[in-house]
DNA sequence: ACTTTTAATGTAATATCGTAACAGTTTAAC
DNA sequence: GTTAAACTGTTACGATATTACATTAAAAGT
């Protein structure tokens, strides 16, 4: 018999209040930069604050042009290193399929990343199934191959644009 | 008790004979052409040729330095016409990690391709499990998504990278 | 055979995405 | 306070991909 736990899915709903989203987001993201002893800049504050913004996945381009506090347009590199910290510290995810980011919406609970893109509303949910990622590593292990990243983006229609046509 | 069939695993190896391969998709490719009634040009020939002569992906513009004949220098269009072409033909899948192509290893075999890719001989495999694309569609329509296209590309070494040290 | 339609090519320009290099500044550690 | 490490500012550039449009070649219809 399989496991079958509940899934830990979540697609964000089109009702949904993002300003939570964000201030939870960036407060993980200070608490945990304490505790690594790693700086929460300006810029980085920033740069996460827009991404958690959207559920949509924003580009760099994107993002910087949303920087320019001051009216100065900063570099695309300071976006760049930006999301390399966020990225590294697990509070977003980059969408290989899109070039494309996306605020981590499983923050602290040690996921594989698993994203469900829907090709209508572009919102971006996560699956996080460990059956899926088990299955991958077993597979994968039973090929000869030692995995040390998985990387998997699902492209279809999510529940509310296949309700609503 | 879970389905326990063998994986239709292909991972090239060292002394593999990479002419047979080319060979072998060229025919496929003119085959299906032929059934489908598409034109199999010159450039789309050329351009499987080219990526079946490597079982290392090879960027757009690494296929486009190769396609000089008659020394002349092709535009990136060329390139990417051929790729779109191939692509929808099967016969070519794009690794979106790495921004680069491979050629198909298991043409007309109705598969959900998942990439195994070596981060240190960059050799790339298909594991083509379809215990991981059920349990990704399964799990995913469990979330109340509608699934069109599974995109899984598990980073890692091989078998013949991890003998060798 | 000739006309019509469709598909493919040639060519130039440009959009989009991402990184290297290096000098200067701030912050943390000693 | 001095030193070492991390972050920032700035410029330039490299890599990847698409748009637009004129031309040519192939297939389909008559």
């Amino acid at each position: 018999m399989e496991d079958m736990e509940a899934l830990p899915v979540r697609f964000p709903s089109r009702q949904h209040n993002h300003s939570s989203c964000v201030n939870k987001l960036l407060g993980d993201a200070e608490e945990e930069c304490r505790r690594q002893k790693l700086r929460f800049t300006e810029h980085r504050r920033k740069v996460l604050e827009i991404i958690a913004s959207s559920h949509k996945p924003l580009g760099a381009y994107d993002i910087l042009e949303q920087m320019n506090f001051s009216g100065r347009r900063q570099a695309p590199v300071v976006a760049y290193r930006a999301l390399d910290f966020l990225i590294n510290l697990g509070l977003v995810h980059r969408l290989n399929s899109l070039n494309a980011f996306v605020a981590c919406m499983a923050v602290g609970e040690d996921h594989t990343a698993q994203f469900l893109i829907c090709r209508q509303c572009k919102n971006v949910g996560e699956l996080n199934s460990n059956r899926v990622s088990e299955r991958i590593e077993k597979d994968a292990v039973e090929a000869g191959f030692q995995v040390d990243q998985q990387l998997v983006e699902i492209i279809g229609i999510c529940y509310e644009c296949a309700e609503s046509g």
